[in-house]
DNA sequence: TTAAGTGCAAAATCTTTGCAAATGT
DNA sequence: ACATTTGCAAAGATTTTGCACTTAA
């Protein structure tokens, strides 16, 4: 596994031992620019994985902060890594994501804000989720040609 | 079972026949205010229903957008009836929910308007749901004490 | 009467657990 | 060297499928 430096330290920074198995799911994560499914990221990382220390990974990284899941329409867990502002501190407290429809594919709009809410008396927030499902620029143009 | 006119009206409104099951599943959910999980589901129904049939219960409902489905912080599902607003046309397309991070509770909070947001160009947007997570109020309160 | 819906059994999937071997520090 | 992490096998859960029986219209 070639050695990246971020990989390496984020790692570090959570107190996980740097092992290949997980060097590849950051580096698989990291070139999707969207969120994966488990069973995508099987098919992704081959044979490099066992499925056992795949779901290990996940849970580990979700733990620690170094990725987040994200529900898909179809009822799949997708897992994408944290924007940089979620390393940092602890938790990036606002996620959006678009879910098409067509392709299934979660893309992370973490640029996106998200307005003010007026959440009811007597309830705290500490984070907040937006899927907005439909259909994505590329799915749009291919049918639209 | 007991007749309750407007469940009836609802199964008729999208072709599906009036059965024990479906009355009994629609009960429990009315009775409730907040999503309900279908380990729960399963639970609060008893031997009333089969496991299997819940299952495809749940699928139908879901198809004919009778119930939509949440996910919960933890990761389950959670089914919650779509809104008066929602059986009317097609289906509403706006859910707000709350994820209690104690009481596992969903609550859903359809009153609350999503704010317009800047989606990018090129997508198109059919539904938009918002998940909030924090502490409610009856755990608010509790701890307070 | 007859198409839709149910319930059981069994298959297929998905996820977790236990433990010995391997690996990183 | 020692604690962590992996990979395999197997257990446990969850979800789906097939099919005969039942039920609503």
């Amino acid at each position: 596994m070639q050695a990246n430096p971020q990989h390496n330290q984020l790692l570090v920074k959570h107190n996980l031992k740097i092992t290949t198995p997980r060097l590849s799911v950051l580096a698989v994560l990291t070139t999707r620019e969207m969120a994966t499914s488990q069973p995508d990221l099987e098919q992704l990382l081959g044979s490099k994985i066992d499925r056992v220390t795949l779901y290990r990974t996940l849970s580990t990284f979700e733990e620690k902060g170094i990725l987040h899941k994200v529900m898909g329409a179809n009822g799949t867990l997708n897992y994408a890594l944290c924007s940089s502002a979620c390393t940092q501190h602890q938790h990036h407290d606002q996620h959006v994501h678009f879910n098409c429809t067509l392709c299934l594919n979660v893309y992370c709009l973490d640029k996106l804000q998200i307005p003010q809410l007026q959440i009811p008396d007597g309830f705290t927030t500490k984070k907040i989720d937006l899927m907005v499902s439909g259909v994505c620029d590329k799915c749009n143009n291919a049918y639209s040609k």
